[in-house]
DNA sequence: ATTAATTTTTAGACACATCTAAATTATAAA
DNA sequence: TTTATAATTTAGATGTGTCTAAAAATTAAT
C-alpha cells in the first residue's frame, strides 16, 4: 500500500524517464515534485527498499517493472478522471489537471474500471495524452512535436504536454485547441519562434509554446 | 486548510452530536474513529485551537458553527459521491461507503457543485440520508425508527443508518431495500426482536437490525 | 592532474498523527 | 464520605515526509 507521496514520486519518475529516455537524476526530480534534493534522496531509498525502482547513490534512478506498473495505474486514473470531468461534468481542459492530481490517488480498482466503462474506454484524455487500459497498455500517439515541422508544412494538433492552467488558457485564446489545423509560415532563427496560421489567422508563437505542441502530419 | 484526519474528526463529532443530542465524549469518538482516546484528546486540542469546536477538559466537545459548516460540506461530498456511484457507475448500495470515505476529501468546490448539477440536485443518497445543499441546508427526513412501531403497524422503509457492507448485504438478501413496505407482526419482549412481513414473506429480525431501519408511516 | 563548481547524500531537526504507560479527574459504589 | 472504578489527559516515544546545513562524490575547468 503506497502513500500519496510515494505514488507522486513514482509517477514523476516515470514521466521523466519517458521524456529524457534516461535515468532520472535527483535535482530534476526535486524540481518537479517541488521539494528539496535531500527529501528526494530519502524517498528514493525508501522506494528502492520497497523494490519499486533501481537506485544507486549518485547514479540516478530507474523504475523496475513493478514501479512502472504502479506509475501506469496512477496515470490511468489521472487521465480517466480528467476525461470524466470534461466529458460529463463540463469542465474546460484547463481546469481538470489540479483536481485529477487529487482523484488519481483514490484507491478502488472497481471505481477505476467502472469509470472506464462509463466513459466508453477512451483512448486519450482531454489533452490528447494516451490513457493506459486495464492492463497498463497505452496506444502510441502518432504525433510529432511542432519544432520538427518545416516551413509551409501543416498538421493537426492532437496532443499537448504542458497542462498548466495559464498555458492552456493561452492556447484556447489563440484557437490552438485539439483538432486545429496548424501551418508553419516562418521560422525565426534568433529565438526559435514560429509564425503559424490557424483558421486563416496568422500569429507568432514562442519556442516554449512550440515545444509543447504535438501534431499529426 | 484541514487535513483528511481533521475532517474525519469533525464529521464524526457532527454525527455523534446528531445521534445523541449531547456533547460528544472522548472514548466514544475514539471508538468511532478507530483510534485511542489519547489521540482524540490531542486532536480535540488542535481543533479547538483552530476554533472549530468548543472543548473543555473532561467535559466533552461540541462543534461551533464554523465546525458544523465543515462537517456539512464533507457530508455533502460523501453523499453526492455515493449517489454518483450508484446512479451513474452502477455500484450497489453496499459498495459505495468505503469509496466515498476517500472521495469526500477531494478539495474542489467546483467539482462538488458540478457533480450536484450532474445528478440533478439529489435530496437523499442511496441509503436515504439527506444530502446538504450548496448552503449546507438539508431536508428533514420524515422517518421513524422501526423500534417505535406497534404490532400490525406498517410503513415504507426510506432510510438506513448502518452502512457497513455486511449489514446492507443482509438487508438486500431479505428484500429490505429502500421503498419496501414493512409490516410488524409480532414483538418478542425477551430479546426485542420483531417478526415482520415484506412482500408476503414473514421472518424475524434482531434488535440490532431494527434500530437501523427508519420508515415513513 | 589538480582545483573548482556542481550534484548528491548525510546528519540532525521539526510538524503531524499516532501509540503505550502513567497520572489525573470525574463518577459510581460502599 | 471515603474508596473503587471508569474516563480522560499528559508524558514520552515512533514513523512519515519534510527541511537546512554540512559533508561527500561527481563532473567540469584550468
Ligand atoms: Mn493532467
Ligand atoms: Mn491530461
Ligand atoms: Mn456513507
Ligand atoms: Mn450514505
Amino acid at each position: 500500500m503506497l502513500t500519496k507521496s510515494e505514488e507522486n514520486y513514482i509517477k514523476e519518475i516515470y514521466a521523466l524517464e519517458q521524456k529524457h529516455k534516461a535515468d532520472v537524476n535527483t535535482n530534476l526530480l526535486a524540481e518537479k515534485i517541488e521539494t528539496k534534493a535531500s527529501s528526494v534522496t530519502d524517498m528514493l531509498k525508501k522506494l528502492a527498499k520497497k523494490e519499486l525502482l533501481i537506485y544507486q547513490k549518485y547514479k540516478g534512478v530507474k523504475l523496475n517493472s513493478k514501479g512502472e506498473k504502479i506509475a501506469l495505474s496512477v496515470i490511468r486514473k489521472h487521465r480517466l478522471w480528467e476525461t470524466f470531468l470534461v466529458e460529463k461534468l463540463d469542465f474546460s481542459w484547463d481546469e481538470v489537471h489540479k483536481v485529477a492530481e487529487q482523484l488519481e490517488h483514490i484507491r478502488s480498482e472497481k471505481l477505476t474500471n467502472k469509470l472506464d466503462v462509463y466513459l466508453n474506454f477512451p483512448k486519450v484524455d482531454p489533452h490528447g495524452n494516451p490513457i493506459p487500459d486495464v492492463n497498463g497498455k497505452l496506444i502510441i500517439i502518432d504525433a510529432v512535436c511542432l519544432d520538427q515541422f518545416e516551413i509551409e508544412e501543416e498538421g493537426i494538433f492532437i496532443e499537448v504536454k504542458d497542462e498548466s492552467e495559464n498555458f492552456l488558457k493561452y492556447l484556447t485564446k489563440n484557437n490552438i485547441v485539439i483538432g486545429a489545423k496548424i501551418k508553419v509560415l516562418e521560422k525565426e532563427e534568433f529565438d526559435n519562434s514560429f509564425k503559424i496560421e490557424i483558421d486563416r489567422k496568422q500569429f507568432n508563437i514562442s519556442e516554449n509554446v512550440i515545444k509543447n505542441l504535438y501534431l499529426k502530419k
